[in-house]
RNA sequence: CGGGGUGUAGCUCAGCCCGGUUAGAGCGCAGCGUUUGGGACGCUGAAGUCGAGUGUUCGAAUCACUCCACCCCGACCA
């Protein structure tokens, strides 16, 4: 795309930013009204309801096999963390020492000296390590913690940046530093390919400049989604924390010829920030689209009858498609109250986002099928009840597909290669990445930042390999950059 | 921490500017009846210390002052 227009904001990122102009409102609605967030606060300790947090469940159930495939075991780390572990890596304590809170009084007496409730596990996880750690054959250690962790940011927003998160966190060893810049990109692959493949969520796998890395680390890369409104959101990160935490925590080795050496370590983390993105990118006026792999329900069954008599008959046709798509091993729900009307339950689970619904009344009794309805393109199809238990996961894997294609597609139609300042302000103007050339100066860098509140979002892996002006000085440079306003 | 805004029924809000009987609506909730293939309808009913305090006044949801809470926008950030 070549042209400073935006292509069609897609559901209901557009219609509610024109009411408001603002994003957020419209998510915080549809994430409310789906009951997937406490009405409290966000600043509360419950963050994710029932229904939010069986999105993550799924999510973490297949994050944790891919971790397992790749030797990686879970621990536990404490959740406080003395204030003086804290301060042994100076970038590190720096960067996060504004959003720490902190544990003062334990029982009903003063403590001598504060605990920081974790943020990140780094200066845990560091000095454990440390005892660990004496030979080179005590290495690679990888662990990862599935964990919740607390930031006091200055500004919460519901699943995106919530004072208190779960997550995973996986820290590693290793006895060089290209084991570790390995290990750093393996998992980055690992988030890139669960993203995709499990959210549908296509994303730019990078590397994120000095001002944007973790830190404390050597290097961050980062896999970068754009959201239904053009924003970009950070979905995981991977950093190389060189020997940085090594030489704070004194994680050393003897290696083979029994010198002693610092250790090379990474760390690498997702959030149930991936729930708000799942949100974001496939949402549409109707409320949520949750992909097939990670919905609570994939499939909801809305039986319908007029008359007494009719309901037996409708009920043992639902009870036989449950069994069968339960045998086929599909998440399902009956709502077979009676409460409620079929037109209100239509509604209620497409605002919840299952992706597949099955009506069936008196007339699919008759004809033995049922009415399958999307709930991506709102289409519906009779399917006789014999194939349900073949079509339904067939039809549960075209949906999957279609919204990762869909949200490709828009994410494509809103990039633009900007070779001028002006294109780039224009183009972040209309929420669009902007790939540009930058020479890697921090000061273009900054100023773009100050002048057009986009941010630095990566350089990605995939680079075409030539090279032109630096966007905003004109220093040749040869290296892609992705600009863009964020989360 | 700066800038804006809002607090009235379970929810969303009207009423306030210009003070005046028992403070309203929609949704939701309860009961009865008719309904049910895209958020059904009728009737009846329950439900509010008008965020808190002080003041002005014959009289305050309404005016003034103080405080509290929450939301939005910025800086910070997964």
């Amino acid at each position: 795309m070549t042209t400073g227009e935006k292509a069609e904001t897609r559901g209901f990122g557009q219609s509610l930013a024109n009411k408001t102009s603002d994003f957020p409102g419209w998510y915080n609605d549809v994430v409310m009204r789906a009951e997937l967030a406490e009405d409290a606060p966000v600043r509360g300790c419950m963050t994710v309801r029932p229904y939010g947090y069986a999105v993550w469940e799924n999510a973490r159930d297949e994050l944790d096999r891919r971790f397992k495939e790749t030797d990686v075991v879970n621990a536990a780390f404490p959740l406080l963390i003395p204030k003086s572990f804290l301060l042994k890596e100076a970038e590190h304590v720096e960067g996060f020492a504004p959003e720490v809170a902190w544990v003062t009084i334990g029982g009903d007496e003063e403590l001598a000296e504060p605990l920081a409730i974790r943020p990140t596990s780094e200066a845990i996880i560091g000095p454990i390590y440390a005892r660990w750690i004496q030979s080179y054959r005590d290495l690679p250690v990888l662990i990862n913690q599935w964990a919740n962790v607390m930031r006091w940011e200055k500004r919460p927003r519901l699943f995106l940046r919530t004072t208190e998160f779960w997550w995973q966190e996986g820290h590693t060893a290793h006895a060089t530093l290209d084991e570790g810049e390995e290990r750093t990109l393996q998992m980055l692959e690992v988030y890139r390919s669960f993203l995709e493949n499990e959210l549908a969520i296509p994303v730019i796998a990078g590397l994120k400049s000095e001002s944007q890395k973790f830190p404390g680390a050597l290097r961050t890369y980062t896999v970068e989604a754009m959201m239904g409104d053009g924003k970009a959101l950070q979905a995981g990160t991977s950093h190389n924390l060189g020997d940085h935490f090594a030489r704070a925590y004194d994680i050393t080795f003897l290696d083979e010829n029994n010198t002693l050496q610092y250790a090379w370590t990474t760390s690498w983390g997702m959030s149930t920030r991936i729930v708000g993105a799942v949100i974001m990118v496939h949402g549409d006026q109707q409320g949520l689209i949750l992909p097939p792999h990670v919905a609570p329900y994939q499939v909801v069954i809305v039986p319908i009858w007029r008359k007494d008599e009719q309901k037996a008959e409708v009920m043992a046709a639902v009870n036989r498609a449950s069994a069968a798509l339960k045998a086929a091993g599909i998440r399902i729900k009956v709502d077979a109250t009676e409460a409620k009307s079929p037109g209100w339950k239509f509604n209620e689970w497409e605002l919840k986002g299952v992706p597949l619904r099955i009506e069936l009344g008196p007339r699919d009794v008759e004809n033995n099928s049922v009415v399958l309805a999307r709930r991506d393109n709102r289409a519906k199809a009779s399917v006789s009840m014999d194939e349900l238990s073949q079509r339904v996961p067939e039809l549960l894997e075209e949906i999957q597909k279609a919204l990762f294609d869909r949200a490709l597609d828009f994410r494509q139609a809103n990039t633009l290669h900007a070779t001028t300042y002006d294109a780039l302000k224009a183009s972040i103007e209309q929420r669009q990445f902007v790939d540009v050339f930058w020479c890697g100066d921090p000061v273009c860098e900054e100023r773009i930042k100050a002048e057009t509140k986009a941010t630095n979002r990566c350089m990605p892996l995939d680079q075409p390999g030539d090279s032109g002006p630096c966007v905003l000085c004109g220093a040749v440079s040869d290296k892609h950059w992705i600009f863009a306003r964020a989360y």
